[in-house]
Order: structure tokens, then sequence, then C-alpha cells
DNA sequence: TCTTAATCGTTAGCTATGAAACGATAATAC
DNA sequence: GTATTATCGTTTCATAGCTAACGATTAAGA
């Protein structure tokens, strides 16, 4: 999604930056506006490429973005206790319980209690479930290789790197 | 979300990468590790940024980071059709029908009909809806300001217009 | 003109998502 | 050892979000 309305040179348009300077009451010196670009392009590319590969590979088996994520999870660690998962994928306990249900149902995963502490569920991987992945994983490489390729090697590393120390700082 | 796992220099897992190649059966050396880091960086700052802003932010009006959004974009334009919002915030006409429905119950915004062509719906802000746009939108601001600090000005440039280049390549 | 095709927004039906409340279990306090 | 507190996962209930189907309207074709 876009918060903001950019020109082709990528800036905000002119009208757009006096309208916001003069709708909330804060002078136009007092924006920053990069903080506004990089806030916006962010999630811009987040949604798209989101929607790129639900629409273009997640969709041959009806995954979503969230739930091939989750099976991703169990495929590389057999096995991951639900407020784990939570974490790994930055949403609520909530919706790994709602998620790993509809998954369950498609017999791709399945529950199993800790027996140490019976507080703790545990989701597997399941053969069928495995095979989904590593059929949609090669897939789903290429068209984060075919999305990355718009910049050079040095520049993803350099955005990467830029990237991370976001995710550091703002504990995300 | 999280697809990968990284260790504290932000570099993938030896553990994880071993895993991947095996169990994909992509060898190391085809995997295109900057790759798998920009897209999974993006996704996590995104989803980081969207949970906080509505925690923190949106959640005082309870608004979602779209109904934001659209409050947004009525409040600068003024008057815009549905399908333009849809294109605006990348995400379907159908949820931008239902999104109004829900600001359109809390008196934030109102359907016109374009009398020169029936067909098209134009949305528009109340009073209300501006007053709360207009209470919610410096602190937003000062949240971007706050999140992308993590970079100096110079890396924001530069942060902006990398992914400025991937918005245009992917047209997203 | 009159039929066909295209476009617009909404609805239906599904999954995803979060906050809050809840029941079960384990850890802590005394 | 019992009472309190904390933790875990689920459920409930609301909104968000998608695709596909639909009804209304306009444009295009003959």
């Amino acid at each position: 999604m876009c918060i903001y309305t950019f020109n082709e040179d990528g800036d905000l348009l002119q009208e757009e930056k006096d309208t916001i300077s003069q709708l909330s009451k804060i002078p136009l010196d007092s924006l920053n506006l990069n903080a506004v670009s990089v806030v916006t392009n962010i999630y811009r590319v987040a949604q798209g490429l989101k929607n790129e590969m639900e629409r273009e590979v997640l969709s041959k088996h009806g995954l979503s973005w969230t739930s091939f994520s989750i099976l991703y999870d169990l495929w590389i660690w057999k096995s991951v206790e639900t407020k784990k998962l939570a974490e790994l994928n930055a949403v609520s306990k909530a919706t790994i319980s709602n998620i790993t249900k509809t998954l369950e149902k498609k017999e791709y995963c399945y529950r199993k209690t800790d027996p140490r502490d019976r507080r703790i569920t545990f989701l597997a991987i399941t053969e069928q479930g495995k095979k989904v992945i590593e059929e949609l994983y090669p897939q789903f490489h290429q068209s984060e290789v075919k999305i990355a390729s718009s910049l050079s090697e040095d520049e993803q590393k350099t955005a990467a790197e830029l990237l991370r120390r976001m995710i550091r700082d703002n504990q995300y």
C-alpha cells in the first residue's frame, strides 16, 4: 500500500508536500521526507512481493504468505512450539493457532503435546506437507531472486544491511 | 514475519543454509543468499512497522494501517473513487469496499455517485474523519522518523532509492 | 438501434488477523 | 503443601483481505 503518492522521480509530489504541511500544521522544513520515503517504500515493496508470491507461487497449493512461512519453519526445524512460531513470524499466537488448524485440515502438519510441560504444543510437518514445500520452495526462491534482481549484488548487500539495522534497532 | 532465521551478524545460520540446500536439492552455490536477505528483511521491517503503528498510534481510534491510509488519501485528495484507492493501496476493490463501509459506520467518510458515470463511486472524508487524521498524522510521522532514525540521512536516501527501483522494476 | 462486451462497485464465502477472555498446567511464595 | 502467580495455547468476536460471482451501467460493434 502507499501512504504517499510519488512522481516519476520518486519524490513526493510538491502538491502533496504542501498539502501535508498545510493540513497537518507541520512546517514543511519540519517534515522529514526521507523518513517518509523509507517507510512508504518498504511497505510498498513488502505488499507487492507478498501479493506476487501468493498469486504466482503459493496459490498453487492455496497457501498464504504466513502459512507458507510456517510450513517452511517446520520443514527446517522439524518441530516448533506455537509461541516460537508466533515470534518467528511476528504474528500473534492466535493467528498461529488458526493457521495451523487449517494446515492440519490439509494434513500438512500435526500437533503433539510436550510430555515434560503439558502446556506446550509442538507442531510438526507431515510427509505431504514436506512434498508441498519441496515443490514450492525452489519457485519461491526463484521469485526472490527475480524481485531482488533490480539491484546489483553490492546494492543487495547494502539494502540488506540497512534493513537489518532497522530490524535490530527497532526490535522487529 | 521471518521466512529465514539469522544469527547476530545478520547472516543466515550455516545450519539453515545447509538444510535449505539439502532439503530443496538446490546446490549451496546456486542459492542466492543476498536475494534471500533482501526479501526477508524488507518483509520483516514492514511487518514490524505495521504492528508498531497499529499498536502505538492507530489503535487510539481503532484504525488499521490500511484504513488509516485510505483516510489519509481522502484527506489529501478530497475525493477518490474506489478503484483508485485500491491501486494506491495495493489491495483489492473488495477490501476498499469493506473498509470504507466500516469508515462510513464511524462517520469518517461518505459515498457519492458520479453523476456523469453512475458506475463510479467517489469516497470523501467527513469533518469528523478530518479531525481524527489531523490528530493521528503528526504522531504517525513522528513514528516514521523514529523508525527511520536507525539510518543516517544519506543512508535513508540510499535505502529509499534502492527500494524505489524495486518498486519500479517489479511494478509494485 | 440493438446486441455484445467491458467496466465499476458490491456481495458472498472463505481464510487471516489481533485483542481479550478463558481453561489447563506449571512455577513461585509462604 | 496449599494458594497465588505466571505461562501456554485455544476460543471468541470483531475487522481485514482475497477470489469469484453478480447487478448495474456504459462503451463498442454491426
